[in-house]
DNA sequence: GTGAAAGCGCTAACAG
DNA sequence: CTGTTAGCGCTTTCAC
């Protein structure tokens, strides 16, 4: 068995009650009694139970991680979220539980999924701004904190990039290159995400006046495969595109293809944009021009802000988006004169 | 607060002891009693608390999973396994709590932070086997699965996937595509699996009548820098190589670049082969032919085990390893003549 | 300053 | 078959 609570009270012949004020940082215990407390646990190596801890004060130093969709886990960001929340929870000293889309099929009321978990707030990931669990989340007073879906609650907050702003910059890049037909590949409209990319792409435009065009947007679902369709359609359709701005890296690589098949040489034919940049974007050919976001700072931003909402009732929290660099690799160059 | 067990009690008119008997499936209580106070925890939503519940009993329902080595999570694979050890995991019941790299800084007696957590067995990834925690895991009577390092104790197992097989098939691909001049760049050798595909890279080539020739190997360290440097040493020192088999796809993406750059064209001038099947090895050009091994399933592998340690204290493992799978793709071919 | 006692929500003897 | 009694390890009133 583990050093309990009690060997230290025994071993320091305090009692368990002065044992507990002592490592816990109360100041109503001489300095005297809680040094030498201090060196018995050191020595015993104890570390409070944490199970009893939470059952008992409902202070609770663990994060729930709901990865909603199945094939969110594939997307490759996940795992550097994964291990931004990590670092920034430990830091922090709290846990983070992990909870794959089974877990909600419970049909248990979310919230109270967490409090039977010791879960004292929830990072949520791949949630659609369809869901209705979204309004339930917005009047509870359950931490909680959503990655790229906005919402604003007494207890609910969210993260994100400023998406408009890295599409902009993309279309800027691509309009010091000279183009001006530029198309859109988004993914699908149950992404937050894409509602933002595609204001940025048309905010990007309007800054360089350029006309927006309905046929020159196409509507994909984060796959590669809808990458490849989605090039395909918009360059057949549309012929006078230099370029292409495309909602992900996956599709983008999907679009690579379908352009290379079509015989299309990038980026004398035709320049393209990703957004992520995964680790594979350097490594197609030509290499990936894309907007990068920084997954793991934004894990790290998601665990800030959840463990303040745990422990301060009394947190406003003011929601500042990350930023996305351009990275410029080969996929995208001059407009053909 | 949520509803404890004294409402279910209460609201069915038998006491507490009763209701968790009935719950928990014991065979002293009549079906009567049991159908009527299941009919009040349905209709009262009532979940136990699982943090009071592991307080007491000591049969918990959390698998404990430890990512070491600040590298690994980038690596793309542990999304995919993490993913299919929730999915084995939430089948069970079982939740999955994630350490970090840091929560071992802590230098707690490793099981002891686990029981302070409420976790009851541990499946741990990217251990090297010069780390002295090896031989501890192995005396240790708490339940251990490791991921990709072998292990033998009470309590103690592991998953792994053949990959002496899994390289030695590959070899034989180059083999009948006519390569006699095969080399290989392995990962660092604090990776087992290391050790076992060198050894595969020997069997296979002992298996076509080929030689093994130690400067035909270079040590890399996973990283597609080191990919890149040795394709070039392994090419420039030994110019007769028409192909390289390479210990993973970020490496063998390095030598591609590599290559490239030397101005050798794949898969005419050299062939070469990856490891693993990531996301980017179909979309490298040209795309990687790669020994495939599946992260998800291994994830599942390992909750099982996991699980079933847990549960069954007589429960003896056996290791039974996965099988990878050659995914042709169109980095390799025919020997120039 | 410190300790005794109560109890978080649950399971596990032990009686009846 | 069912209820009473004791705790799991910890925090937290409330006395002293």
């Amino acid at each position: 068995m583990n050093v309990t609570i009690r060997d230290v009270a025994k071993k320091s012949g305090y009692s368990i009650t002065t044992v507990s004020r002592a490592l816990n940082g109360f100041d109503d215990v001489s300095e005297e009694t809680r040094a030498k407390i201090i060196a018995v646990a050191k020595e015993l190596n104890y570390q409070p139970n944490r199970v009893a801890r939470s059952l008992v004060s409902k202070t609770v130093n663990t994060i729930g991680l709901f990865v909603l969709g199945r094939s969110s886990f594939q997307q490759g960001f996940i795992a550097d979220l994964v291990s931004g929340l990590i670092d920034e929870a430990s830091t922090h000293d709290f846990d983070l539980l992990i909870f794959g889309t089974q877990s909600l099929k419970t049909g248990l009321p979310f919230t109270q999924l967490c409090r039977q978990r010791g879960v004292g707030g929830a990072v949520i990931t791949g949630l659609k701004i369809t869901d209705p669990i979204l309004a339930e989340l917005e009047a509870s007073d359950f931490p909680t904190v959503l990655i790229d879906v906005p919402i604003k609650g007494p207890k609910a907050t969210y993260v994100s990039f400023d998406n408009q702003e890295g599409i902009s910059q993309a279309i800027t890049h691509l309009c010091d290159l000279g183009h001006r037909k530029i198309g859109f590949i988004n993914g699908h409209m149950e992404a937050w995400v894409c509602h933002e990319r595609l204001a940025g792409y048309k905010k990007g435009l309007a800054k360089h006046g350029l006309v927006f065009n309905e046929a020159y947007v196409y509507n994909g679902d984060f796959t590669k495969e809808s990458g490849r369709a989605g090039a395909k359609e918009l360059i057949e359709k549309n012929p006078e595109l230099t370029a292409i701005l495309v909602a992900s890296d996956l599709m983008a690589a999907g679009a690579l293809e379908e352009l290379t098949a079509l015989g299309y040489t990038l980026p004398d034919d035709i320049s393209l944009v990703g957004f992520d940049d995964q680790t594979f974007a350097a490594l197609t050919s030509p290499a990936l021009t894309t907007i990068k976001q920084d997954e793991y700072l934004l894990g790290r931003l998601a665990a800030e802000n959840i463990i303040k909402l745990i422990n301060d009732p009394n947190y406003q929290p003011e929601v500042k988006s990350l930023t996305t660099r351009l990275v410029v690799r080969q996929s995208t160059g001059p407009v053909k004169s």
